[in-house]
DNA sequence: TGTACATCAGTGAACGCGCGTTCACTGATGTAC
DNA sequence: TGTACATCAGTGAACGCGCGTTCACTGATGTAC
C-alpha cells in the first residue's frame, strides 16, 4: 500500500517532504495531469491515475489543488504553455505549421496541442477551466500573430486565428477519423493550404 | 416509478409495443441520444439519463442497443446524417459557410455538426463508434466538394477537407472560449477567409 | 546552539453516489392452427 | 374466423465498480524561544 515513490529518497520508509520536495511534487503533479488530460480527457482520468502517475496518492492532489476541478484549470494552463515552449525556436510561420501538422504532433496528444486534444470538451467545462483556456488562447493567437509577415495589428491577429482554427480542426479530423489514407491526406493538404496563404 | 411515457396511448396503463411502436421508440432513442451526447459528451450522459429523455427506462437501450457504446455508434451516425439534411437546400459553398458559421449553430450544438460537438473524444472510442464517425466525415467531404464551383476530382475533395477543418476548428474554439467578443471575433473572420477563398 | 512544539504535505480508509450492465418478469402483440 | 400460445420490447430491482471528496492521522520540517 505504501508506495510514496514521491518521497523516496535516502532510502528511508517515510518522510516529511520539505517546502522544496512538495514544490517538486506539485510541478510532478501537473506535469503528469496536462499529459493525462491531453491523452484520455478531462473525464476519462480520475484521481486516483492522476495521484498514482505522480507517484503520490489521490490525497495529494486535495492538499495541492483543493478539487479535480482546480487541477484541471492549473493542468490547462500548464498543458499550453509546456507546448508553447516546443514551438519557442520557431522563427516563421511555416515551420510552426509543418511542425504541427506532423505525423509525430498526431501520434502524441499527451505532450501536443490542447485545443486539438480536449477543445471540444470545453464548453461543458467549470468557469475556472475556461478562463485559463481563454486566456492560453489569446496568448496562442498573439505568438501565432508574431510569425506572420504580412498585415499588423488587428488584421495580423484575425489571420492568426483563422490558422490557429485550420490548425486545430484538421488535428482533430485527423486524429479522429479511422483509417490513416485519410489521415495523412487532412495533415497534407491542410499545410498545403496554409503554406500557399502564409 | 411506472412512467411508460413512451407507450402512454389510449390511457391504459401498460401496454406491450407492437413493432411499430418499437420502431418508433427506436427512432426517439436515436433523435435524443443524438443530441444528449453532442451536447454533454460520451461520458458526459448516462443510461439511465438517455432512456428517460425518449421516455423510457434505461433497459429499453439494451432491447434496441444491446450496449451503450453501439448506441453511440448508431447516435453518431444519426447525427451526422440529420446535420446533413438542415444542409441539404444549400446550393453554394459561401451559404454554407454562414450557416454553419453562425452564432445560431455556436448556441446550439445538440443539433449542430457532430465533429464541433465531440471531435476531440473521437480518438478515445471504440472501433464501432470510429468507423461511424469516419465513415460519416467521407460523406461530409463528398457533400461539401460538390459545392464547391473550382477545380474537380480529388482536387476539390482535398480543399472540401480543409473548409470542414477550418470550420469544424472555428466552432470548437468559439465555443470553447469565455469571452463573446473574442468568440464572435472567431466565427467572422474565418467566415471571412473562407469566402474569399471559396 | 539546543530544545520544544506547531505546521502542513501526504496517507489511506471511508463516504455516498451514479455508472453500465444483467436478469427475472410482464403482458399485448402477432402467429400457428 | 376464433382460439391458444410463443414472442419480445420494455420494466425495474439488483450487481459490482470506480468516481470525487472528506477526514483523522502521521511525522519530518521549520520555527519560536
Amino acid at each position: 500500500m505504501n508506495k510514496l515513490r514521491g518521497a523516496e529518497l535516502k532510502g528511508v520508509e517515510w518522510m516529511k517532504v520539505s517546502k522544496e520536495k512538495a514544490a517538486e511534487n506539485r510541478e510532478r503533479i501537473l506535469n503528469e495531469a496536462a499529459r493525462l488530460f491531453r491523452e484520455k480527457g478531462a473525464q476519462g482520468v480520475g484521481v486516483d491515475a492522476l495521484g498514482e502517475a505522480a507517484g503520490l496518492t489521490h490525497g495529494s492532489l486535495y492538499s495541492q489543488f483543493g478539487s479535480k476541478d482546480r487541477l484541471l484549470a492549473e493542468a490547462v494552463a500548464h498543458a499550453f504553455s509546456r507546448f508553447a515552449t516546443k514551438f519557442g525556436a520557431v522563427k516563421d510561420a511555416d515551420t510552426y505549421v509543418s511542425k504541427y501538422l506532423s505525423t509525430e504532433h498526431r501520434e502524441n496528444p499527451g505532450s501536443g496541442c490542447t485545443v486539438a486534444a480536449i477543445g471540444s470538451e470545453m464548453p461543458r467545462q467549470s468557469e475556472a477551466v475556461r478562463r485559463a483556456f481563454t486566456d492560453a488562447t489569446k496568448r496562442s493567437m498573439a505568438r501565432m500573430a508574431a510569425l506572420l509577415p504580412r498585415r499588423r495589428g488587428r488584421e495580423r491577429e484575425d489571420d492568426a486565428l483563422v490558422m490557429l482554427a485550420t490548425m486545430a480542426g484538421a488535428m482533430i479530423l485527423a486524429r479522429a477519423v479511422d483509417d490513416r489514407e485519410l489521415s495523412d491526406r487532412i495533415l497534407s493538404v491542410s499545410r498545403a493550404q496554409l503554406q500557399r496563404v502564409a
